[in-house]
DNA sequence: GATACGTGGAA
DNA sequence: TTTCCAAGTAT
């Protein structure tokens, strides 16, 4: 690792934020959590943008203010309302540790977002990076919001060829940014790297020519900008074959389920979905049989489809079913309306599902 | 420290 | 089609 001192060596760090805030200011995005200050809506954003683009947030920060425009609007709200709000946008625990954690603020902070590090970061889904950029965009206090954008500017600009995959690479650049924040704007600083990141440096082909701190770039003066940052692969993800039961009663309403409460898409709905490893008309029904004690007939195969994760891939069978006999002794498997499926919170592929009811 | 955790868009 | 990526956090 190379050390934060060696980095910062001969660097201008006065001139370095004079030129990036000036770009900043003259260039900076105009987005719906800029209107002010107020912590609520900077944690809200920042939850949302967590690995996720500005452009897929906009409109789901909208309706969520809208929906939920204080703490105290979202503390009182229904977690099933919460993640529909959330549906589409994904890292589903995000929406739920959101709502733990604003409950927590109303019952012990009486409904005043923290404006210091310790009582921040013991927030539900507040890490380092959201504490950082609370604290200096919504109270001003110099503090480093380090995200992927600041990892790859920085390590461009100081040349620095640490593995941004790696927790350690974090606090490499958390300190150097501790030395390099402006005092005067911490916030503007923080979102200037940022916008810059997401605008001139960016990932592919940066755009070099026109960035506000060319002078002040190692990588660019080294023609190694393409080559920085390094970041280790991630590994292949496993496929998971599931048979989909789009499964009708003599009522003619579908059968949906909730997912458990933790893990992959937690408490989000979904049709009832059987493991597969080949195709058996016979297997399926039987499987589901001892699982929900209902005996269906399965029907004609209706479509395919994938959903790719992070981490692993649905191979989705989707089959219509009939409800032959019920003998079931608890309500894990519910019947709902067609108009009422739209109260419910789905992953994307069940949605798309509803395509072939 | 490695892995789980979503989704849609770009090249 | 495949791969990578985007304002990370929890465990």
């Amino acid at each position: 690792m190379i050390g934060k001192e060696s980095s910062l060596q001969n660097f201008n760090i006065k001139a370095f934020q004079k030129d990036l805030l000036e770009w900043y200011y003259a260039n900076k995005r105009d987005l719906p959590w800029r209107k002010d200050q107020d912590p609520y809506r900077v944690w809200v954003s920042e939850i949302m943008l967590q690995q996720t683009k500005v452009d897929t947030v906009i409109p789901y920060f909208h309706n969520f203010l809208e929906k939920f425009p204080t703490v105290h609007a979202l503390a009182a709200a229904d977690e099933q309302e919460v993640l529909k709000a959330w549906e589409g946008l994904g890292y589903y625990s995000r929406a739920r540790n959101l709502q733990h954690a604003v409950r927590e603020v109303v019952e012990h902070y009486g409904g005043q977002v923290p404006d210091n590090p310790k009582e921040l970061e013991s927030l539900k889904g507040i890490g380092s990076y959201t504490k950082g950029a609370i604290l200096s965009i919504a109270f001003n206090q110099p503090e480093p919001a380090v995200d992927g954008n600041v990892m790859r500017v920085f390590s461009r600009v100081l040349n620095i060829d640490d593995d941004i995959a790696l927790p350690k690479t974090k606090k490499l650049f958390e300190a150097i940014t501790r030395e390099v924040i402006s005092h005067e704007d911490p916030s503007s600083f923080n979102q200037a790297i940022m916008d810059l990141g997401a605008t001139i440096c960016t990932p592919k082909s940066p755009a070099c020519l026109i960035c506000p701190v060319q002078e002040y770039c190692q990588g660019y003066e080294l023609g190694v900008e393409q080559q920085l940052p390094i970041k280790s692969k991630a590994k292949k993800n496993k496929k998971m074959p599931y048979a989909v039961l789009l499964i009708r009663n003599e009522q003619g309403e579908i059968a949906i389920e909730q997912r458990p409460d933790d893990g992959l898409l937690a408490n989000l709905w979904q049709f009832p979905m059987v493991p597969i490893q080949e195709m058996s008309v016979e297997l399926i029904e039987n499987w589901f049989y001892a699982q929900y004690g209902m005996r269906i007939n399965l029907g004609e195969k209706q479509a395919d489809l994938k959903h790719v994760f992070s981490h692993l891939t649905w191979e989705l069978n989707i089959f219509h079913a009939k409800l032959e006999h019920d003998t079931r002794k608890e309500e894990k498997i519910v019947f709902v309306t067609e108009d009422e499926l739209n109260s419910y919170p789905f992953p994307v592929s069940h949605l798309k599902m509803r395509e072939y009811l």
